[in-house]
DNA sequence: AGCACGCCGACT
DNA sequence: GTCGGCGTGCTC
């Protein structure tokens, strides 16, 4: 027996080895099986079974697991992904299981009748005192049973899953996060209450578990399992034991929960599915919110996307009629103030008589104000008042900002740190000035004028411990919360007043995804903070019209409109080719090599390869533009081609 | 990926 | 003279 073995390695190639007799009968399609490759012995998983025997074939090392994990579902979808995200299935697969050492840490064997006592003796003692192949041999002839230490159920393949058919009813549920929660609540306890799974995917922002699972664990005690990144080894051999084996429970995890077996799946929901939290960066780089939706369509249940802000992905699946919009109330007040300064706010300068204007107000009342601004740091865009240059990372040319509380100059291209010296790089000077006020400045500033109020400053760095304080503080005092986008992720904070500083920037970064991003950051300010009065104060010449941002239907309208002209994504996909090496010389000729493949495979159009430049290192990208099963094989094929990566649909163009 | 091999410059 | 960094090939 001859078996294909995918490798959990970056090349789109199975390596096939010999299987002895022994283990026949335990190998299928989708076994795990370890196998000596090179010095070293990996995990793969069977994707291809013929007869015979060929010379030079090395043999197996051993079975993984005592059947494969990989149910219809998993299998489908697992192939779909390795596709369409362009990743080689060894890795798809490595991701979506469990590692087969946690697996059998947890499963114990009964062994009444080898006359070695007790039930339930874990399988590694088992192994050690049947053999391995002993255990197997009896396991498969139905002598020994084996169940998980959990919830004692028998460990045994799940039944052959398949679409449930029927017309699958998928929704966009647009709307404020409590008329979202209510909505998910009222499915999920229908789903709950018929004996099915529920799979709910949630962004692995801090807060946002600790605050849904505190929801549902109110309303469904006992049948909520939390499985995020964070989650310790045995709570996820807990749930994974659990949801393969019962119903009635809800799954509530991040991306990794998205390929989870779970039975008698019901219902799939993804809470804020267009957050860049859904992205995956290792090596696989896939959207879980739409591995979700897909995973939906293969188990034939209804796909649910809740959000106060769609993606123009889903728009696209409204527009196709695979989805249909479910509307609450929109978060927010509909109206709201622009105060437009001739300056943007500069942290050398104090805070603009306007915006101080605003504040005075609910601080009066006893209200709580937030203010958001795109940077966390003191200052950045730093510059030599008597050369006129402008302060760039030594190493990568990005925007240096100034983060007082370390006194220190921090890149924002490469992350790079180095102390603030106080005078001009290029020509000595001391007369430096920031030009853009961040966080840190504001709160300074904020706490001057305001010296009786407390402050507080969110951004992704404020450490847990004082977000949860920030939580507990009661209402009805004055209170100024300063931060960035982090704002936006914290459910559960509400504020009387919202003032967006430096928000009308964000439209000339980022690429063609900029109007989306502004969108979605303000409707998701909205959604966590809910605001009576909002305000937005602009500098002149960047001023956008922020009526246009908070109609959604005509938001996604206009912007869906935009990209079919420009033939950019929903309409068509992103393929970022990106190829790093040490020298010069060497990368062209790997650059060479792409343009050649591309070429021979008529795929040489829609081709930037700019030349850039980073660390010790030459990097190139190149885009190619396209969508459709044929070209992701041929995608595949580039990995032949060393220290190369595809990613597929990418965040900043 | 990760590892061995072989090439070339630099130096205990 | 050798050590180490880097490119290349290869893994059943």
């Amino acid at each position: 027996m001859i078996v294909d073995v995918a490798l959990p390695i970056p090349v789109a190639k199975n390596f096939s080895y010999s299987v002895p007799t022994k283990w026949h009968p335990y190998v299928r399609p989708f076994s795990r099986v370890v196998v000596p490759f090179r010095m070293r012995v990996l995990t793969g998983v069977v994707t291809d079974i013929r007869e015979g025997d060929k010379a030079g074939l090395k043999d197996i090392r051993e079975v993984a697991d005592l059947f494969p994990l990989v149910g219809n579902t998993l299998r489908e979808l697992t192939g779909w992904a390795s596709r369409y995200y362009v990743t080689p299935m060894g890795l798809v697969l490595k991701y979506a299981l469990p590692p087969h050492k946690d697996i059998e840490r947890y499963l114990t064997v009964r062994m009444e009748d080898e006359g070695l006592g007790l039930p339930g003796v874990p399988m590694k003692k088992a192994i050690a005192s049947l053999g391995r192949d002993g255990l197997f041999e009896r396991y498969h002839s139905g002598l020994l049973p084996v169940h998980d230490v959990f919830g004692e159920h028998p460990f045994m393949p799940s039944p052959d899953e398949g679409p449930t058919g029927g017309e699958t009813d998928n929704r966009l549920y647009i709307g404020g996060i409590d008329d979202r929660l209510a909505y998910y609540v009222s499915l999920i306890s229908d789903q709950l209450a018929r004996g099915r799974n529920v799979l709910m995917l949630l962004p692995d922002y801090y807060r946002t578990g600790s605050y849904f699972s505190r929801a549902f664990l109110q309303r469904f005690p006992g049948q909520v399992f939390w499985y995020g990144a964070a989650v310790k080894a045995k709570s996820r051999m807990e749930t994974y034991f659990t949801l393969r084996n019962g119903g009635a429970n809800l799954l509530l995890g991040t991306k990794s929960a998205v390929f989870l077996p779970v039975k008698d799946l019901g219902l799939v929901i993804v809470e804020r599915h267009e957050e860049d939290h859904y992205r995956n960066e290792k090596d696989f780089s896939f959207n879980a919110a739409a591995v979700a939706a897909h995973r939906a369509t293969i188990e034939g249940v209804p796909a649910v996307l809740g959000s106060p802000s769609p993606s123009m992905e889903v728009m696209k699946e409204v527009e196709d009629g695979t989805f249909n919009i479910v509307s609450g109330p929109a978060p927010g007040p509909r109206d709201y103030s622009e105060t437009i300064l001739a300056k943007g706010i500069t942290s050398y300068h104090g805070l603009p008589d306007e915006l101080i204007e605003i504040m005075k107000q609910p601080i009066e009342r006893n209200e709580r104000i937030a203010i958001y601004t795109p940077r966390k740091d003191y200052g950045s865009y730093i510059e030599c008042l008597e050369c006129k240059t402008a302060f760039s990372c030594p190493l990568c040319g990005g925007i240096l900002s100034y983060q007082k509380s370390t006194d220190t100059l921090i890149c924002a291209g490469c992350g790079r740190k180095a102390p603030y010296e106080e005078k001009c790089p290029a020509c000595g000077s001391e007369l430096i000035r920031f030009s853009r006020a961040g966080a840190e400045y504001l709160e300074e500033q904020v706490r001057l004028l305001f010296p009786h109020v407390p402050v507080v400053r969110v951004t992704g760095d404020t450490p847990r411990k004082e977000i949860e304080a920030l939580i507990k503080v009661p209402t009805g005092a004055p209170l100024v919360i300063v931060g960035t986008q982090a704002l936006s992720n914290i459910y559960g904070i509400g504020v009387a007043s919202l003032i967006l500083t430096g928000w009308e920037e964000l439209a000339r970064i980022s690429g063609y995804r900029a109007h989306e991003k502004m969108f979605h950051l303000l409707m998701h300010l909205l959604d966590t903070l809910n605001p009576e009065e909002l305000h937005f104060c602009m500098e002149r010449k960047k001023k956008v019209n922020p009526a246009l941002f908070l109609d959604v239907a005509g938001f996604c309208g206009d912007e869906m409109a935009r990209r079919k002209i420009a033939e950019f994504p929903p309409f068509t996909r992103f393929f970022l080719i990106e190829v790093e090496k040490k020298t010069e010389a060497t990368g062209l000729k790997a650059v060479d090599k792409i343009r050649e493949f591309l070429h021979k495979e008529g795929l040489s159009g829609g081709i930037t390869g700019p030349l850039f430049q980073k660390k010790e290192h030459y990097q190139w990208r190149m885009i190619l533009k396209g969508a459709g099963e044929p070209l992701y094989e041929t995608l595949l094929k580039l990995y032949e081609i060393r220290d190369l990566r595809i990613e597929a649909d990418p965040l900043y163009l």
